[in-house]
DNA sequence: TATGAATGAGACTTCATTCAT
DNA sequence: AATGAATGAAGTCTCATTCAT
């Protein structure tokens, strides 16, 4: 009388991340670990911040690192990819496009819990050596890439002056993921910050620093 | 000369040396902490690492948390000093005492495990918010205060270009801090990276862009 | 009808039994503490005892000291309360109620491992002032002065002779309590004790003691 | 060439004497375990209420245990030798006797912190069977055996109805072992009790209680 | 699928005991 | 003999993980 039990695949359970819990479940795991780092979030607290009970997650994650894992894997792609796709949709100067990125950037992630990553991939990376790894390739050299080909770009158009657009493209990213992670460490005490008026006095600076002397 | 009494008890594992081990406690906590975070560290490791028993710990210190917060609090502030003392001792021109700033502090912090304290506080800020603001109050504000005069002396003396100094010395600051909590974090698994390459680049961008334009 | 899958998992590590944990927990804490004393009692002893497992002694109590505590106030109270309500309900000579409520009192207290609790206050006061207070109080000074007033009434009645009532019924609880106490400490090394014919004597004497002399 | 220095002696310094310290360090420890109980007292604070370190208290006792044991064993053949001593000096009726062997009693052991050891046994009784043994043998034994010889006389003598004389004794010995214990444990709390009334009207009681009917 | 009671490995911390000085 | 720094076994408590319901 059992035959008419639906075979359970387990092979289904990626397929099943389509559905709301998972997307929940993670978020609220982006939240704790953001704030909290890997070790001290409690499995107890990201499932009563999502809505579930502590078992929950395990029908979903395999573990603790699993989930924190996936976390960054799963948030970080879309983050790079919003990125570069507005990149290529813009048509214009260098130089203002590479101001466009910034603030579309400070919507888009430094806003949200998106910025959290960047704490949680500095904090933790030595304690998850693979991850790192993924990280880095996956998200910083994608995005360095990307970058530097922009500041090549400016260059061969003769809006930039010469140099490393490799290391260019990394002084460029530095606030950005500065500011992502301050504001996940110290920014909560430090009131005398304003994390616009540091981005755009750092991205007038950098812009200023590769320009053209004669455009000044 | 006194050549009878030279008998070395290197290899017993009892040691009676009061005075030596909260100075040795605590670079064993340093380094440990500074890789592994706070949560992560067992105190056995440090003690290992100390060459000294678990128990030993607590003769000098408190608990696992005094310990931690006794690491930064004691690595933290001469490291700072050493920098407003080195800067004191300058005369020349606003732009190449800041090169030369990050040149000392390059070799006295950033190679040195010193610059593990930082990664700690971005991981840890928020787990301890007192020592967060012990922190903030006097490693960064003063460092901004430090570095926020001495560009406001270059704007006086006209070799920079008038801008809020309080944010440019966030700017300049930043890939110095950033370095240094790479170090800690994804630089291991970075192999394409050259800190020397990047902090050279990152502060000549950034002495152009402050700099008057006439003077690029 | 499923027949088959009659499987008792008796063996099964697993129970989910909410609801009578904690009476087992503090029974078997009772069992042990009584026996040990409170710093001597593990609490891998205790689990043990109570069929369970360290960790969930803590699903149920915060700490060693809050179970300890819990153990006192649980079942000591409705200790005393037994003894009251036996007393409301007889009518009889004062001398016939204090013999009978000693009878009772040795089948339902000195009898069963609730009289561990008296010599585990003896034992820990002086290390849980707020539990000592709360046993003097509640458990103490309440049955001192139901004693009191029974005392107060034989000589109302004609029965005992002019006394200070109070330190009457101190005088007529200490054989009882002391074979409490007795029970639990040296009892088990004192093969020649007799506890009914100590309990017996010494009521005797007690009543022989304050009744008026022509009754004697 | 350092042969001029003139030696210095350590032994210039003030000694006590030597054999005082067992007693000094026994005293020490029946006051903090009387108090504290066994487990609760640390060796530490022994010592320092001896005025030595802990390390000396090593080179006078085995263990903790062992310093244990012999507070116990010290103090406590003393204690009764000397109401055994007091009871053949003495002449004159036995109620009278016993009147003044509790008054002795209450001067040379209940006001002094000899008392504590009573507690003491109580509380370990169980975690020390050898102790307990010893105890009940030298102690317990030979102190009913001595009462209950008293009042055999009383009986001869026509002084005491007709009773077990060695249920009469436990009966008689309860108000004194019950107010040593009650001074270490609850009494500290326990400001309505006058520890003097209390065993006043407990003799009383007693002798009454065993008195011949005609004699009361 | 979902729950949360139950588990137990593991970490911090204490303190009796040892031993170099 | 005396000291107290150093040790490490052992106990409390936490929390990721499991599994009966």
């Amino acid at each position: 009388m059992g035959a008419v039990h639906s075979t359970v695949h387990k092979s289904c359970r990626w397929h099943r991340r389509k559905e709301d819990r998972p997307a929940e479940i993670l978020t609220a795991a982006l939240k704790t670990f953001s704030v909290k780092g890997f070790a001290a979030t409690k499995l107890v607290e990201v499932a009563k911040e999502a809505g579930v009970s502590k078992g929950t997650l395990y029908l979903y994650f395999e573990s603790k690192e699993a989930l924190f894992k996936e976390v960054v894997s799963e948030f970080v792609l879309p983050q790079i990819a919003k990125a570069e796709e507005h990149a290529e949709q813009y048509s214009g100067s260098t130089k203002e496009l590479m101001f466009n990125l910034v603030d579309h950037w400070r919507t888009h992630v430094l806003e949200t819990e998106l910025s959290g990553i960047s704490k949680m991939m500095i904090a933790e990376a030595s304690n998850f050596p693979d991850l790192a790894h993924f990280y880095l390739e996956n998200v910083i050299q994608r995005t360095r890439h990307f970058v530097a080909n922009l500041i090549e770009l400016g260059i061969q158009r003769g809006e930039f002056r010469k140099c490393n657009s490799q290391y260019a493209a990394r002084a460029f990213l530095t606030p950005m993921v500065f500011s992502a992670i301050w504001q996940y460490s110290l920014a909560p005490f430090d009131e005398s910050y304003d994390i616009n008026e540091y981005l755009n006095l750092s991205m007038d600076i950098f812009i200023r620093g590769i320009l053209k002397e004669n455009q000044g």
